[in-house]
DNA sequence: AATTATTTTTAGGCAAGCCTAAAAATATAA
DNA sequence: TTATATTTTTAGGCTTGCCTAAAAATAATT
């Protein structure tokens, strides 16, 4: 009843899974990995894997892992871009805030339309991020680098500009939120506590405590 | 590993289909011409029929045929509220023409979040209208009647303007565009010919010929 | 009223994606 | 190397939504 594709719904979000897991260098994923990352049975990704194996979306090696051929990549990365301009005009057109705007692009991400992708890019003004900080691939599927570091990499006096996050969880984002910590915030480390890794920084002129695991989550162009 | 809700997408695609078929007044519809309507066989109906019966979403009598209840009209008019309004995005945001935009918005009426389209109806300026003509019910669910007639109701030397189409079909709508008819077109009705009902109009000062088959799928505010 | 035609339901199957439990393979530790 | 722990696969099941074929019910004709 509805559109034929390359792949359906649920092979999608695991060849978006492992685009996610295996990083920029494309490193092999494992089963078990995979399967805790989407919430199913690692029985129910060895189904999946050989069937996407045999559509040539990836590669599988018994006990060495998982990794997306170049086609499977091409796709994976075409519903990132999706996800992330949905997510962009969620918060750019309408008014929704960083932390509602994932779930949302999660089923939108998975609209099937070149054209209509397209015309929302130039709608948008092709923008370089979106509203976390991620890179937006380009109808070619590049993907600038975005440059970012994570703030805990930072040291004593040291200051940059939060320019991203390492995390969509709209916990973690409402508590950014609480902390008036967003993406142009200027950042000073002011003292890092070497029993914990925990930071005193001064935000956009206001002192405040972050613990490590927070600040690890948060990216930021070093000045 | 998707959202839950009242209705799974084929289950919206059957009230939205009965929906359809049973018009202003709720007509009783049969199994086969929903089957028709869908393009599934009539047995696949029959079991659909059941179950969303069981969800107290429609009503059977045997032998009669199947209305929503009130639970599924208001499931069915969101969808078209859905339906409607990306549509509309479509066009006078994206710059889809008509005949283009039907298809996507099967698939962006399934998108999940009340929120979601009504802001989506705010930034659109609360639209009366989609882009064929088809009144797109509010926030609250109420559809306000748009006062259309079938251009071929028209008699000889009356007047009107184009509000809207009978039919979704691209092939008509370019035919249309050919024709240089759209919404806000000026319409006088010349000659009837008797034989095949056949018109001879004005449209925009232009003559033209337009068989009863494409005049009836024509709508018009009467002057 | 009886026959024929149409509509609808039941019965039995299939594919996709998920599950659990058990078996097999691999990795780690002793 | 042998034993233990972990990971992965296989086997068997379930639900949804579709199919075809056959049976049953209803409607239309004669
Ligand atoms: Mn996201
Ligand atoms: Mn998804
Ligand atoms: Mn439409
Ligand atoms: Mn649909």
């Amino acid at each position: 009843m509805y559109l034929c594709s390359v792949a359906t719904l649920a092979e999608e979000d695991y060849i978006k899974a492992i685009y996610s897991l295996s990083g920029i260098d494309g490193n092999p994923i494992s089963t078990s990995s995979i399967s805790g990352y989407l919430g199913v049975n690692p029985a129910s990704v060895s189904g999946m894997v050989k069937k996407l194996s045999a559509k040539k979306l990836l590669e599988y090696k018994r006990s060495h892992g998982t990794s997306l051929t170049a086609k499977g990549k091409k796709l994976a990365i075409g519903i990132v871009r999706k996800h992330r301009l949905w997510e962009t005009f969620l918060v750019e057109k309408l008014g929704f805030s960083w932390e509602e705007v994932h779930d949302l692009a999660e089923q939108l991400e998975h609209i099937r339309s070149e054209d209509l992708i397209n015309r929302l890019d130039g709608y948008l003004g092709f923008p370089k991020t979106d509203p976390h900080g991620d890179p937006i691939p380009d109808k070619s599927g590049k993907i600038a680098q975005t440059g970012l570091i994570s703030l805990s990499k930072l040291g004593s006096g040291e200051n940059g500009v939060v320019g991203g996050v390492g995390n969509q969880d709209s916990k973690f984002l409402k508590h950014l939120n609480q902390l008036k910590v967003g993406i142009g915030s200027e950042v000073k480390v002011l003292n890092i506590n070497d029993f914990d890794k925990s930071i005193e920084a001064s935000i956009d002129g206001k002192k405040i405590f972050l613990s490590d695991k927070l600040a690890s989550q948060i990216l930021i162009f070093k000045d």
